[in-house]
DNA sequence: TCGAACTGGTCTTAAAATAGGACTAGACAG
DNA sequence: CTGTCTAGTCCTATTTTAAGACCAGTTCGA
């Protein structure tokens, strides 16, 4: 059957799950902020099949995640580079990365870090109240819109 | 043909995407924040079929995310709560909130907020540096390990 | 300049995941 | 005791995925 949609949810987690919430699009993006552009690094990098590859890139840059310029290599090939709204997936990657890290590894086992560029690893995600307290999940609720079809 | 699977990435992405990646199981989470806890709850909520959600509650409780415990109400049935492990991936479902809401909503379009304990919408999530200074992604870089099998 | 190899795909196929619903055993309410 | 609710299991049709064969245009090396 038809994989479930959720593209027209009031939940805004449920419409970027819908979106990016795939088993291959967040890696490509996570790959895609690690510096790779081109369609075969993605396919090396990622060992996708390459129909699965194409139908991504394709969603990706139809959504504006991604979109294709000219490689920057002056040959006649494309590259996929990160738009506005691809770069603001950034603390999402950021939060898989950091309950990953906590989480799936066990102590001792080596992983990739994220760190600044000073090469100091980087502290936790943040989210702070709007005057600027940090905030805890027990320190907040979802305030639902009026019910529509879901 | 198997999904491919990340279980043994040495990059926290990856293994996190591996774990809760999936379609659905970060939408029960969600709800779960919501403090949904029955079967019967999360399966009229999200409108999924009840052998996926057997499927994905017992993942997510075999991963720690969830834990069964007796209903609060006394009665004989169980409920699924989250652990602390569930607990750390509220930032995940925090990025994912505070992307949709800014990507994938056309101006006006109402949708759910998260607010804190005064009512108040809270702000973006924060990546800080060591010494406390907020860092966008051109601040960083990934620090990778020796290469593994991948 | 010619052929070989590389790039970025498309197409096909088999296996696996999903949606949807029928069915069921035990709990509970009247 | 009986009907309904809860929390599942099981089955089937359909879709998605993985994997690899194949292919046209581009670039490289001699």
């Amino acid at each position: 059957m038809q994989r479930t949609g959720f593209a027209g949810a009031d939940c805004p987690v449920a419409r970027a799950l819908d979106a990016i919430g795939d088993w291959w699009s967040l890696l490509i993006v996570r790959d895609a902020f690690d510096g790779l552009r081109r369609f075969g690094d993605f396919q090396k990098n990622l060992g996708i099949a390459k129909g699965m590859l194409t139908a991504r890139l394709r969603k990706l840059v139809e959504l504006g995640v991604l979109e294709q310029v000219a490689a920057s290599d002056g040959s006649a090939y494309q590259e996929y580079v990160l738009t506005k709204k691809g770069h603001a997936l950034f603390p999402v990657v950021v939060s898989l990365r950091q309950w990953g890290e906590a989480n799936l590894f066990a102590r001792g086992e080596p992983h990739s870090v994220l760190v600044d560029a000073q090469g100091e690893r980087v502290g936790q995600l943040v989210l702070p109240s709007k005057a600027g307290r940090p905030l805890a999940w027990s320190d907040t609720k979802v305030r639902k819109v009026a019910a529509r079809k879901r």
